[in-house]
DNA sequence: GCAAAGATACCGACCGCGCGGTATGTTTAC
DNA sequence: GTAAACATACCGCGCGGTCGGTATCTTTGC
């Protein structure tokens, strides 16, 4: 192995970005404060003033981070699938129930809450999904494709919302019939 | 009529209110402080204080008046519709879309992610929308129009997280195809 | 090879501000 | 008169952020 070195300051950053996510999951964002996100990871407030310049510069790194996560989960479930058509959309859908980066019963599942809730990640969130989707026009562009992914944020939502119910529905036939939703019609 | 008076303790206790979930819809849920709220309602906090005991009681206020404006857009919207099989689905649908309550279009969409980003207010939401859902089980409860309603949340938080634009659709498109979708099959 | 020099990583004390809330005084309504 | 409807003044706290200092790592000069 390496020798070990006493300061790894790419660690100790690391760190800080997944302290922050871990107290926004069990807390929400009004949680996550300079002093927590320090505490948490063993830094003073001073030191993890040093790697970021801001609380919201924190935040963005907290968010990209995540959406990092998402995007490798997405495409290796894409990679996964052997149809072409609605593959973006299935994997979304995958990713949104059952997926490790932010499915609902993954803590991360409420920090997305927190992030709505912020505008300027809400914006974040917004933008990466527009950037995906551009990218997938050519297999994921239909009608009824657009409402399975709204159906699986509105069932997010809903989860969320309604202490892990959604409408009394069995989570996995919903979740079967979405995806059943997605193969080409004709 | 009766004479006026100067104080109209009712029509403060209003305004206070009002100004709070404007202050929400504009600035999100942080930007709601008491001082901000009795200032924008021409009060002092003292006196916002001798209305409610405390600002989640305020907040907890602002929320029910908002469900109850809603309660009545949806029954009026259910009055007059005359096939009953999905008419709580198309009632949402439409105040989700068009509402005055608080459809895409008016600052009061806003407002929802403020409430969503407060556990406590997020749970009087989720509360509100099963019993609405146990109202309508004789009509509403079936599989699509479950789609169709979280279809219709996942639209208004595509709406609120992209800037105005629901994955480049058509939003009257989205609407009609969702309220066809609501139609009794065979 | 090995100090000197400089950059980087981090600590700890501190600051101003705005928050929610309170205690008490003053005006208005009936 | 007296009770409700306010205003005024104030408090303690925790927030984001700053700053001077120090320990540790890296580079440089010879």
């Amino acid at each position: 192995m390496s020798y070990s070195r006493k300061k790894q300051p790419e660690q100790v950053q690391r760190a800080l970005l997944e302290c922050a996510a871990k107290i926004a999951a069990d807390q929400g964002i009004s949680g996550v404060t300079v002093q927590a996100v320090a505490d948490s990871a063993g830094v003073t407030k001073g030191g993890l003033f040093h790697h970021f310049p801001s609380k919201q510069a924190l935040l963005d790194g907290m968010v990209d981070a995540l959406l990092e996560k998402l995007d490798a989960e997405i495409d290796s479930s894409i990679a996964e699938d052997p149809v072409p058509y609605g593959s973006f959309t299935r994997a979304y859908v995958k990713s949104v129930f059952v997926g490790k980066a932010f499915g609902f019963e993954t803590p991360w599942s409420t920090l997305f809450v927190a992030v709505i809730g912020d505008s300027v990640l809400r914006r974040r969130w917004g933008e990466w999904f527009g950037e995906r989707l551009e990218r997938h026009r050519a297999t994921d562009d239909d009608l009824t494709l657009n409402v399975v992914r709204l159906a699986a944020d509105g069932a997010w939502l809903s989860y969320v919302t309604a202490d892990s119910k959604v409408g009394g529905l069995e989570l996995d036939a919903l979740r079967a019939h979405l995806l059943s939703l997605t193969v080409k019609p004709r």
